[in-house]
DNA sequence: TATTTTATCGAACATAATGTATCATAACTT
DNA sequence: AAGTTATGATACATTATGTTCGATAAAATA
């Protein structure tokens, strides 16, 4: 069991963290900063964390490994529709992590999870076929990512004009279009 | 004529930003380090730029424009070819401005850039429907110029594996795949 | 409830970076 | 050769950093 006084600490010192970043964004934020909003002393934020980035990180594990499994329930079909979802469902949170003032600590977390999901997914299908440029697909795979992050940082930071539905849509159409390509099959032509 | 000394004082602050990038990221770099590197006064750095970011903006104005020009002369196919030709070039350069230790300005800069003249060239196409999500569009032709960007910061990070025209084949591949998308959203809008 | 444990605060400290200002001097322009 | 100006050196007040210490309040435990 956790000490009460830690817990309220760690929150108080998380929000804290929160709030600043809205106003006045990740980078330009001190730890400073962070110890006069939540009215703690100097030394008990270093009891606790390290610096800025650990403290976004630690004192967010909830949200990141609730988000985390929402992209991996969908190994399978790489399904982005839940996590657009939780996105939406913690505005303010995502706004602070994955908004213009946001820092890159939980940006590039998604990032190469996303990018190691897509490889995984790819991987199934290159066993049939190994004349593939691997190193190559791995930079796709990784620039893919970014856009879907880069999705989500546009989508909140112009308050989220579509659905988590349709986010979710063209995300997995860019991952899809690129499956296509890598493996000459045209789904286009599936259409047709 | 730009007097000597400003001439001498502004190259050698350019390059001492530039070979600190390299040694120990952007971000944590001091106006202190770059004047202790460049073994120029206090004063004097103040009196040529205001910050950091200005410095690795003005201080290289004539690499950013030389590389805007490559991507901007290729406007109508929108070819990357020569853009990433020039990155080759100027490796360390390179590096710097767009590898993992290099800052966000010229990052945000080309980004940018690239996605408005990904913009345009949809738009002559989008003469025609109107039916189209024009702000959806917008998000896609950012998050593939954002892709673009990171594909260009994996390769100088990874020593450029590839050639110039091979990874310019790629970036406008994905140009072209939303393009069809597109086209298809175009298509399905008249049959129904 | 009484006792022990411990998290927090407040204060102090040395170090370092910031942005500004002044002035003598050296380097440059004309 | 004379006038102009960019620079370096120095100083300054302010702010942030990361660490240490003892007193106190709040918690867990018996």
């Amino acid at each position: 069991m956790i000490d009460r006084r830690v817990q309220k600490t760690r929150k108080i010192l998380s929000q804290a963290l929160v709030s600043l970043i809205l106003e006045k964004g990740y980078d330009a934020i001190t730890i400073q900063d962070i110890i006069d909003r939540a009215n703690v002393g100097r030394s008990t934020f270093y009891a606790h964390f390290e610096n800025k980035d650990q403290l976004l990180l630690v004192g967010n594990e909830n949200f990141r490994h609730i988000l985390k499994s929402k992209v991996e329930d969908g190994e399978l079909t790489i399904d982005f529709e839940f996590f657009f979802q939780h996105v939406a469902e913690n505005y303010d949170l995502a706004l602070a992590f994955f908004g213009k003032k946001g820092g890159h600590v939980l940006i590039d977390f998604f990032r190469d999870l996303i990018a190691d999901l897509v490889m995984k997914h790819y991987k199934i299908q290159l066993q049939v076929s190994e004349k593939i440029q691997l190193k190559m697909l791995n930079y796709q795979a990784d620039a893919i990512a970014t856009s879907i992050i880069r999705l989500l940082t546009l989508w909140v930071e112009d308050q989220m004009p579509f659905s988590a539905k349709e986010m979710a849509g063209v995300s997995n159409k860019m991952i899809k279009q690129l499956e296509a390509e890598v493996f000459n099959i045209k789904v286009v032509s599936q259409t047709h």
